[in-house]
DNA sequence: GTGGTCTAGACCACG
DNA sequence: GTGGTCTAGACCACC
């Protein structure tokens, strides 16, 4: 269910965080599905408690996720329109990107990066 | 000159390495050319002499620059043509593009935001 | 009957207490009353039956209600003029006043609100 | 500088990040001015490392303070005039007023509340 | 069982 | 020195 790379560079949170975020945009999670407890997905991850908790506080705070005392996290209604965290993502790419141009990276290649990243949804086969 | 942002996640030293790059691979310094001494940079920027001492130390591994004691830093020969710093940028895009993703962000509209980084120019040049 | 608010920081059963001491202090529930049963109350709000049983078990404790083995809880003489629970209500109350000043809430404002929620009976009945 | 209690209900946390909110929208830390460390202020209020760092993260998602890897945290621009910290207090503070009411509180017990928070600016006063 | 808070301490990256 | 991440484990409140 889930890819944790230790000698990655991002922090684990942000793996994991990343990946939940993307089970909900694509639908696999849906507005009122609970989510694996704090511990139970520590332990699955091997990762530690406090890690987890502090992916869903972030969640949470985004307004992707609502807890429960006593019964767990759930998916909140609205989750995949959320604007905020597309808009924060959509503004670190922007940076991301003019840091990238600077840095010599061409449009071509960038297409193709995106390619990659977007499947083999190219801009050519249309 | 430079344009610094503290408030950005990216490290002061790699936005300073990044814009000097740009500035070689855009053909501003040339082979041969000297830089700024180490004090003038950090006095200019109004960043630490520990900050800019990392940068040059870093473009001198890369090969990029050359330092020469008692003179200052060169642009070395054959800078333009220095890959390592381009492949990082495209590893930090790449891992940036797939958090966007997870996000909810759609391959139209990342290449939105590709075309207004790269300017008009786009592959099929409309 | 109850208006039970799952992702609210209150704890479920102290919003079903409160609601209770609310039908009590209001006068829809008099002395002598027989509450709706553990189970019963549970299926109608779709909350766990030891959740419930807290709430009976504190209001009880409280000398608010009154249980008589086999035949459910009763509404006890005198619970109008119980204090137990406002006292309580009125410490969350300060603290989240002091809070809300922390974070810059104006006296005046918070007045506003306070209207807003004891609608237009103002003190100085204007 | 600050008073913290350790035999509260509030936790620790929410009782540090209250008293740093109230010294900025008092005025005492103006936009740009520097907070003690992380380890400074740990040491001083005899609190975890964890535990400032928890108060600041918040703070900075909020939006009212800004971190600079390896020089400190700074009160953000803009910080009094935040909306989000604002408008979240008193969202909470009506809830707060409603269950209060519930529970049996009176309009003028309420008032007199809300003069013990906000000092002797009272409403007679004027 | 669940989430939530707090401590203690190690290790890394940045300035 | 600064902030940032992660682990390990204890203890509490809620359902």
């Amino acid at each position: 269910m889930f890819a944790i790379d230790h000698s990655s560079p991002v922090p684990l949170y942000e793996q994991v965080r990343t990946q939940i975020l993307s089970l909900i945009t694509c639908g696999v999670l849906k507005p009122g599905d609970r989510l694996p407890s704090l511990r139970e997905l520590a332990g699955e991850l091997s990762l530690n408690f406090n890690t987890i908790k502090k992916v869903f506080a972030q969640l949470e705070a985004d307004g992707v996720i609502v807890s429960r005392q006593g019964s767990g996290f759930f998916v909140a209604d609205g989750a995949r329109e959320n604007r905020a965290v597309l808009a924060r993502a959509e503004d670190e790419l922007l940076r991301t990107l003019e840091r990238a141009r600077a840095a010599g990276l061409t449009a071509e290649r960038a297409e193709a990066l995106l390619r990659t990243v977007f499947g083999g949804t190219n801009t050519e086969g249309k």
